[in-house]
RNA sequence: CGAGGUGUAGCGCAGUUUGGUAGCGCGCUUGGUUCGGGACCAAGAGGUCGUGGGUUCAAGUCCCGUCACCUCGACCA
């Protein structure tokens, strides 16, 4: 039995080994996700989708919360808007699709897949704005991207990927930068309450941000092997967009001015740094808010008298009360079903059997700590209810505390490195100096994550040592 | 594009050194016994060995070509 509980655990590699590898299998076995017939795709299967769902329902609900509207663009775009945008053409030129055939004719100008949907909305908010009033205009579009990455992970970096993009303009610089701000701190928030995931915000370099934005900042997480994510961006366009692509109202004063545009997203990455940031050996850990099944209930021997028809009712009247129960009636063995729904990561697991008939209780297990104890049946509902709250609760709480023991303030290179090999984030003063953050990574195969409003702790730079008016404090980790 | 690796049953692999009837485990099907942490017994089904050419009486195995995929780097949500 041990042997094969062993094996079991071996099935999905080694979570300590090879973290990377782990989640491939992971991904794979758990049935989220399958490889597509085309190198870097994925096809995305019912029970990954079902995540993704519930992540979209939940944002969906904020950005409608703050004054966003859905619209839909389209997916081909003629190569020369694109190019209206010089930083941007070049920015994204080397990942670019391309349809050159249609119809069955070569088409005289191709149509990119888009990569990102800046031109598109551009052009038509062009024609859409003419005065103050028409602003600020605040659209969303969920979508589909297409980025022809070299190399490929499920969920973390596909050439296909599933997002929400949004892209806003404002009548002036103040309202953009609180929009850009906003949003950036409505992805915390939904990392934090929905994904049960601390992160970190802040400001990316001059290197890492978008091609075309006067600033971008973005979201970081931390993965269980102390490498950081970045699981959501922000940015500000300031009007470099709307200058190249015209748009213009006529404000209060009578003149025509140039928008203030930003736009941000979170992709189907989120799903990846979920896996990476909850789960352990047995496999997924999901959080309650987002688990496509939050309680699996399991009969045991359910061919006798009772059992599978309590096991019946119990689900139906947790589904009742809005909770996304399942039964397993398959005739897999009970151990084989334990195993597999902790693989799948649902939260709750009920155990329904007929010693529990006999003392009028149900077995319950969660998922995060593997706790098992036994409740009154007549109290299982409202059990229940509560235990998705606290596992989630527990879960966001257990990932900080990890964070927060692998964060760790260095102020010179020597730390910085010890820091990155003991799989830590390393909080450091930086001078924002291009050199710096290429010496970084180069030495250390790290770089600057994003940039934090925190009070200094060091008044030179802890990567060159010098004195400079420009200090931030900067993360510092190894990425995916 | 650089460096490594892998293609044999649905999945995971052995077999290749030394050419000679295509194997194992899991899964699947059927019947029966089971059922509180991956059950057991029995009987089955399932393969042009990635692909093209060559050598040979004979190629999964040797030779030449080619394709696909995976991992790690450079680039990105």
């Amino acid at each position: 039995m041990a042997e094969k509980q062993k094996q079991f655990v071996k099935e999905i590699a080694d979570f300590n080994e090879d973290f990377p590898q782990w989640y491939t299998d992971v991904v794979i076995k758990t049935e989220l996700v399958d490889y597509g017939p085309i190198k870097g795709t994925m096809v995305i299967r019912p029970y990954g989708y079902a995540i993704w769902e519930n992540i979209q329902k939940q944002l969906d609900m904020r950005f409608k919360a703050t004054g966003h509207q859905n619209a839909y663009f389209p997916l081909l775009i003629p190569q020369s808007l694109l190019q209206k945008e010089a930083e941007h053409v070049e920015g994204f030129a080397p990942e670019v699709a391309m349809v050159t055939v249609a119809g069955g004719e070569k088409l005289s100008e191709p149509y990119v897949i888009r990569p990102t949907s800046e031109t598109i909305f551009c052009t038509m908010y062009s024609k859409w704005i003419n005065s103050y009033r028409d602003l600020p205009l605040k659209l969303n579009q969920w979508a589909n991207v297409v980025r022809w990455e070299k190399t490929t992970r499920p969920f973390l970096r596909t050439s296909e990927f599933l997002w929400q993009e949004g892209h806003t303009i404002h009548a002036t610089r103040e309202e953009s930068l609180k929009e850009t701000m906003d949003m950036l701190y409505l992805y915390r928030d939904f990392a934090r309450d929905v994904l049960a995931m601390p992160t970190f915000v802040g400001q990316k370099s001059e290197k890492e941000k978008f091609a075309g934005a006067e600033a971008t900042f973005g979201m970081e997480a931390m993965m269980l092997d102390g490498k950081s994510l970045q699981a959501g961006t922000s940015h500000h366009f300031g009007q470099k967009f709307s200058r190249a692509y015209d748009i213009q109202f006529l404000d209060k004063d009578g003149t025509h001015k140039y928008v203030w545009q930003t736009s941000w997203g979170v992709s189907t990455r989120l799903i990846g740094a979920l896996i990476m940031a909850h789960g352990d050996q047995r496999g997924l850990v999901l959080p309650p808010v987002v688990a496509p099944v939050q309680v699996i209930v399991v009969p045991v021997a359910a061919h006798k008298e009772g059992v599978k028809e309590k096991a019946q009712e119990i689900t139906d009247a947790l589904i009742a009360c809005g909770i996304r129960a399942q039964a397993d009636f398959s005739d897999n063995s009970p151990g084989w079903k334990f195993n597999q729904w902790e693989m799948k990561g649902v939260p709750v697991r009920l155990e329904v059997g007929p010693r529990d008939l006999e003392q009028g209780v149900v077995t319950v297990v969660r998922r995060d700590n593997l706790e098992k104890s036994t409740i009154e049946l007549q109290n299982c509902r409202s059990v229940v209810e509560q235990l998705l709250k606290d596992i989630q609760k527990a879960m966001y709480e257990k990932a900080l505390n990890f964070r927060d023991s692998h964060v760790r303030n260095v102020h010179n290179m020597k730390e910085l490195e010890q820091a990155l090999n003991d799989k830590c984030f390393a909080k450091i003063m930086w001078d924002q100096d291009a050199e710096c953050e290429a010496l970084v990574k180069e030495k250390l195969q790290a770089t600057v994550r994003v940039m934090l409003d925190e009070q200094p702790f060091d008044d030179v730079c802890g990567i060159c040592g010098k004195k400079s008016d420009k200090l931030r404090v900067a993360i510092i980790a190894r990425a995916y």
